[in-house]
This record gives structure tokens, C-alpha cells and sequence, in this order.
RNA sequence: CGGGGACUGGCGCAAUUUGGUUAGCGCGCUGCGUUUGGGACGCAGAGGUUCCCGGUUCGAGUCCGGGGUCCCCGACCA
């Protein structure tokens, strides 16, 4: 049943080669010419859309509207919140010259938008009655970032960033957690990645916010991925771009912000988390394509009338029920090859149909992330593919999650949080006195740093995995990506 | 920013050590024909300022000098 692709390195020899490979070849994408950028490519493309289609949704549906602000912002702008223009200036490109002079005043292209949108709220926020007010923007943003990893790290990225405005700080938090809330859905739910939430240390921290809450995803290298994140920024930015409303009781107060973001680093989690040595796995919530058919004959009869008759029909039956389907009838690849080539896709479902099927009065069905094979009756073959379709999400899923539960482990030693971390690493539960000394020299000792601290702390008292002091609670570290 | 490596048709490489005629191979591409239940085959073709600039030489992909770009490994980072 396993059918080698020569082309890409397995996965469990050379995960980072295999994972490049599989972007390359499966067409997501592919490196452009310019240092550190990519070109997200058609197939790629339309995952995104797909992340856009879902969480874009959910964003509309509660009340928050698309808009659309500038690249660029103005260096000073950056500078009115301290803690904010000094985390993200080491990674800023700037501009210093524009229709061939030099720029009085260099422009920042965005790392992020809270600096460019908020003076916009200064000025649109007067009164109570604004409040809360909420905006949405899907852009590019730019990092300069060293070291380039597909999807993972390149100096430009697609996100989406929404930003709140509230009249208390309760509000803003309730707004932060419920943004956390529709992340991990989206992304256990849509993508299939089960996750960890819960809140930044303080050194992990957004820069300028009051607290940042985080939804984390393992790797199987072992590695964490942040999938998304939302900041309590308390009146930080409010007093800096003196956004401020005016109460029932005619006082003028500070707004309390909220911001959250989602990006094409999505992508590559989704890739690592379910691809296997044949290439991509695709849950078919996001899946471009989720039921590919593919005729098998001669000429002559995929010429035949009734023959084609047979597929089209058989496609209108899967649109109808909402199931995104294609068609290969490409004559110049031969079976074996469109085989291998929507394995390395990733589609879900493939569907065979020659001269055995139209005799059987059948169709056979392949699924991607098992191999199995099955014939189905035609009669009942639109109900069974939707109900594939449906067990595929749930056993991406429950696969992904029992590789998760394997590789968290609870350690209340430091040679064993060591020990684990040279080793198959993961995501280690440990007591954490909430030192920022200790978080830090685990960080040298071990690369792993503080991915989350629950919101919901069990209530146990331990002492500190570094340092011994009495700790409160258990906290997951890893390495990050 | 430190350490290493590479640059030759679209892609992957060979020829460089020891300078020598027309820079070769695989994949891909184009045309025609035969094939089609797990990456088919035959025949015929197209495609190159060998990263750039300069030097040595009768002669440079190959030697020398300078420059550039990219990749990998560290540090930084979502």
C-alpha cells in the first residue's frame, strides 16, 4: 500500500529537508528572488483563502468589519509607546528615500498596525456610544527577519490583525480571551491541529501589551508554533495616541485596546502537523480540493458517452452536497503519475473509476491519510464520501492529538527537563516560581522557553523547576520556532 | 554579525585537480507515433554571454586579482 515518491526525503529522516521539499513540490509555494521572501503560489494561495473563508467568517460574525490602513507609518508615530518601538526596532526595514530625495522623517513599513490605525481612533472614538469599536484588516507585514523558513519565518508575511476598543478594562479582557477562544476553534477545528492555550510570561510578551494570550500547536520535531495570539493592551496605546471617550458621566477617559493576529505561519504548522513521506495531508475543512476523480481507460472509452456521462454526474451529486470536487482527465499524464501528484497535494479523497467501476456499478474510494481503499456502491456513494470526508477531519485529529499528549511531558526535575529537551524535546509542564532569571537561564541551558502559562492554574503548590523557590503552578515550555 | 559552502541550458549535476577543438549527462520542455488500474516508451528537436569586471596566456568554465549573489550552521525572531 505505501507508494514511495522519489522525489521528497521522509519525513522522520530529515524533517526540515522533507518539509521544504513537500512546499516545494507540492507547488505551495517556492523562493523568490529577493532575500527572505517567498512566493505563496496558487495551491498555496488557496489555503490561505481557505483561513481567510473560516476565521474571516467567524470575525465578520461577531460584529467586526474589514477596513484597510496604510504600509506605511511615520518612524515617530512607532516611537510614542516605548515598550513597543524598542521590541520591534531591530527587526524594522525602513524607508529613507521616496521620489528620488530623502525622506524628511523615514517611514516605517508596518511590522504590525497598532502605530499606523490608532490615531485613526483618536479620532473616531469621542464618546461612549462609539465604544466598543472594532476593525479587521487582512495585510502584508514586513520583518527583518534573519534566517528564512518557508511559511515560518520570511521578512514578509499575510496576517490578519483585528483591533478593539473598549470603555472598561474587563471588556477588554473578555474581548482578548473570546479572540483566543475563536483561534483555538479555528484552529482545532478547521485545520485539525489540537492546541494548548493560555497566557505569555513576560518576557514572551507583545511589545507594549498589558498581557498576551496564546494558542500553541506541537510539532512533530518536537518544537512549539504559536498559531495565534491576541494582546490585552490595557490603556498603553490609548495614552500614547490619547484615544480617549467620553463616559455617561461626561469624563473623559482613556479607551481600553485589545489586538489579535493570525498569519500565513498557519500554513506551515498545517503542513508539519498531518504531512506524511507521500507529502501533504489536508483535513478537508481547508482542503482546495477534497475529492479528486480520476478516469481510467483507453481512449476509446473515455471518449464514450455514457463514460463521461457517468463522472459528470457523479461530480454534480458530490457539488451538490457541497463537496469540492476535480476532475483529472489530463490525457497526458498516465494514471500512476496523478496518483502520486494528489497524494503530494494532499487531497483527501480520490476517486477511480474504469471500466471494473461501470461494470460494478461502483466507485473506487482512496483516502489519503489511511491508504484505505473501498468500493461503494453508486446509490450510496455521495452519503458515504461525505461521511469519509468527515472521518478524515476527525482522525487528523485524534492522530494529531495523541502526538501530542505523548510528547507533554510533566517534569518536576531539571536533569530530566534536560534530559528531554537534548532529546525528543516537546512541550514539558513544570513548576515555574515566575521568575524572569529562571525563564531565562532555562532558555540558555536548553532553548525551551515559557510557550504558555494556563489560564486555569491547577491548584497544587511545587517548587520551581530551576530554581526550587515555592511555585504556584505548572507552566509549558518548549522550544519555539 | 561570526563560521562554512556554492554559483555551468528551466531544475539537478559533470567537465576545474593537470588550461587545449564543437562545454556533456539526467530530469523537464517542443513535435510525431505507440501506450494508459501506481510517476510509460520510441524517434526527432529546441534551449548556454559557464555570476560580474579585470588580468595572465597562442588559447580560460578551468589559473590570478577584485566585486556580487545565494545557501547551510550559529546568534536574533512570530
Amino acid at each position: 500500500m505505501e507508494f514511495e515518491k522519489k522525489e521528497i526525503v521522509k519525513k522522520s529522516e530529515d524533517f526540515s529537508r522533507w518539509y521544504t521539499d513537500v512546499i516545494l513540490k507540492a507547488e505551495l509555494a517556492d523562493y523568490a528572488p529577493v532575500k527572505g521572501c517567498m512566493v505563496i503560489r496558487p495551491y498555496g494561495y488557496a489555503l490561505w483563502e481557505g483561513v481567510q473563508k473560516h476565521l474571516g467568517q467567524a470575525i465578520k460574525d461577531s460584529g467586526v468589519p474589514n477596513a484597510y490602513f496604510p504600509l506605511f507609518i511615520p518612524h515617530s508615530f512607532l516611537e510614542k509607546e516605548k515598550e513597543h518601538v524598542k521590541g520591534f526596532s531591530p527587526e524594522l526595514a525602513v524607508v529613507t528615500h521616496g521620489g528620488g530625495k530623502k525622506l524628511a522623517e523615514p517611514l516605517v513599513v508596518r511590522p504590525t498596525s497598532e502605530t499606523i490605525m490608532y490615531p485613526m481612533f483618536a479620532k473616531w472614538i469621542q464618546s461612549w456610544r462609539d465604544l466598543p469599536f472594532k476593525i479587521n484588516q487582512w495585510c502584508n507585514i514586513v520583518r527583518w527577519e534573519l534566517r528564512t523558513y518557508l511559511f515560518l519565518r520570511t521578512l514578509e508575511f499575510l496576517w490578519q490583525e483585528g483591533h478593539t476598543a473598549h470603555a472598561t478594562h474587563e471588556e477588554a479582557e473578555e474581548e482578548a480571551l473570546a479572540r483566543l477562544e475563536m483561534y483555538r476553534r479555528f484552529v482545532e477545528g478547521v485545520l485539525a491541529i489540537p492546541t494548548i492555550v493560555g497566557k505569555k510570561s513576560g518576557a514572551e510578551k507583545f511589545a507594549g501589551a498589558e498581557d498576551t494570550y496564546t494558542v500553541e500547536a506541537l510539532m512533530p520535531d518536537g518544537k512549539a508554533l504559536q498559531c495565534g495570539t491576541s494582546h490585552n493592551l490595557g490603556q498603553n496605546f490609548a495614552k500614547a495616541f490619547e484615544i480617549q471617550f467620553q463616559d455617561k458621566n461626561g469624563q473623559l477617559q482613556h479607551v481600553y485596546q485589545t489586538s489579535w493576529g493570525l498569519s500565513t505561519r498557519i500554513i506551515g504548522a498545517l503542513i508539519m502537523v498531518h504531512g506524511d513521506d507521500n507529502g501533504l495531508v489536508l483535513p478537508p475543512e481547508i482542503a482546495p480540493i477534497q475529492v479528486v476523480v480520476v478516469p481510467i481507460g483507453e481512449k476509446s472509452q473515455m471518449s464514450n458517452l455514457k463514460f463521461q456521462n457517468h463522472i459528470s454526474n457523479l461530480k454534480t451529486d458530490l457539488e451538490t452536497a457541497g463537496i469540492r470536487v476535480k476532475i483529472d482527465d489530463r490525457e497526458e499524464r498516465s494514471v500512476g503519475w496523478k496518483f502520486n501528484e494528489w497524494e503530494l497535494k494532499g487531497v483527501p479523497v480520490r476517486i477511480e473509476i474504469g471500466s471494473q467501476e461501470i461494470k460494478n456499478k461502483s466507485v473506487t474510494v482512496v483516502r489519503r491519510d489511511t491508504g484505505e481503499k473501498s468500493q461503494i456502491p453508486n446509490p450510496k456513494s455521495q452519503t458515504e464520501i461525505e461521511r469519509i470526508l468527515d472521518d478524515i477531519q476527525q482522525n487528523l485529529y485524534q492522530k494529531a492529538q495523541k502526538s501530542l499528549k505523548e510528547n507533554t511531558h510533566e517534569v518536576g526535575d531539571y536533569a530530566e527537563f534536560k534530559k528531554i529537551m537534548s532529546g525528543p524535546r516537546g512541550f514539558i509542564k513544570a513548576f515555574w516560581c515566575g521568575s524572569a532569571e529562571c525563564e531565562a537561564k532555562i532558555k540558555e541551558e536548553t532553548k525551551a522557553t515559557i510557550r504558555a502559562i494556563p489560564l486555569k492554574p491547577e491548584k497544587t503548590l511545587g517548587k520551581c523547576v530551576f530554581c526550587g523557590q515555592p511555585a504556584s503552578s505548572r507552566v509549558f515550555f518548549a522550544q519555539a520556532y
